[in-house]
DNA sequence: CAATGAATAATTTGATCATATTCTGGCTCT
DNA sequence: AGAGCCAGAATATGATCAAATTATTCATTG
């Protein structure tokens, strides 16, 4: 077991990765299409992997199989966004407050550190890397939750609005982004796990309200 | 435009569904190895649609990858089944209650006569048939309340948890099944959405539960 | 005569299959 | 029991066929 020449991932997982993050952090942009033919030549891998990681990406509804044989980015609607919100608003505090039950001392600091790295990120102005690690700090709260079927869920609602997200910070600027993960990294450190679920809980609803906000406002001028 | 010999769906489609069709119903036993190869021949398929369903399918949760190339139907531990009631606590009311406010007289008499069905079934001690209709049942439920993504969110959980509730059914026979159906059908014609949440709920838990306590026993036997 | 529209041709893309290659797991032999 | 070999299954490629969208042409009309 040397753990150092270990065999590299199979392609249509590598392929699928790539493409996951390109929808989580909004390099496709909403209703973009997206070809199977085009993915083969951009990431350089035959059709079946890449077939099978489109496929993985219908199902978890980060893409969208439209009827005839198209496949494309979805374009969010009101109701679609509303949903989003509810269930993240049950979901997010409900995971806060299992990880609040179970976070190590070694984790809270994990954590600190990547909420430091965030703040650098807003300061920067550096949208994409806000994006990626804003996710990467719920992703870890959700895997300390040690639920994995509930992280899933969440997971997959991130894949969701990701293209969406985007859109919004973009033309807002980084400045007034959510960021209410101070209160509750100290709601974690007084192991208050409501109050944690609480603040997370804003947190959530700060952020999916101004994708709803900036989506009406795109509504009327269109 | 005839309509009537319109274009078959893809292979891809069509083997998705049989394969989902037999999770959901327990043809597949929990723990049992899926491979390719089995399934090109026993559903007379080419590989490439064989292995874009098992990919959809893991994605969804319905099938497991593991480590290795393997994969096989999920064996539910106690936890996972936890998060699984409380998940379906959850949504199942909440989408009852978005469906009762929309649900039409219609739609009404459709989900009579389902339950109406399920009850034959019942009493004829058809298995298959009561976890078809019972399923049936509630995802009609789901699309009524017009949230594809919640309804979607509560769908995948029915796959997760398929298997093992073929098995439970199976020891205990088809006469104490759960269900609460006509409480929560008459609270919709009442139009009380807050009844016809909490006799869901109910139906949810009395069948959850009869999962756990039965994975329990067979827990403790083994 | 210019312009619009339908019908058809051409190109692009998706779906499926057969085949080659690689890796895992079991079995045997020492 | 441990190392190496063999069988079988999974991964990945390219070719082939089918479908759909786009482009083009021609006829008709104002």
């Amino acid at each position: 077991m040397s753990g150092a020449g270990e065999n590299q991932l199979p392609t249509h997982e590598l392929i699928y990765r790539q493409l996951r993050d390109q929808v989580l952090f909004g390099d496709l942009a909403p209703g973009q299409a997206v070809t199977i033919q085009g993915l083969t030549d951009s990431l350089g891998a035959g059709m079946t992997p890449v077939r099978e990681a489109i496929r993985r990406l219908i199902a978890e509804g980060a893409l969208e199989f439209q009827g005839n044989r198209r496949v494309c980015v979805p374009l969010l609607s009101a109701d679609n966004i509303s949903e989003l919100i509810v269930a993240r608003q049950w979901l997010d505090p409900h995971l806060a407050l299992r990880a609040t039950e179970r976070v190590t001392l070694d984790e809270l600091d994990e954590l600190t550190a990547m909420d430091v790295e965030l703040d650098k990120a807003i300061g920067q102005g550096d949208l994409r890397a806000y994006l990626e690690l804003n996710y990467r700090f719920h992703k870890r709260l959700y895997e300390i939750a040690e639920a994995p079927i509930l992280a899933d869920l969440a997971d997959g609602l991130w894949l969701r609005f990701g293209p969406s997200l985007r859109v919004v910070c973009g033309r807002m600027g980084t400045q007034n982004l959510p960021d209410k993960h101070k209160d509750m990294l100290a709601a974690m450190h007084a192991r208050d796990a409501e109050r944690a679920a609480r603040a997370i809980r804003e947190d959530v609803i700060q952020g999916m309200e101004q994708v709803r906000r900036s989506f009406e406002l795109s509504a009327a001028t269109n």
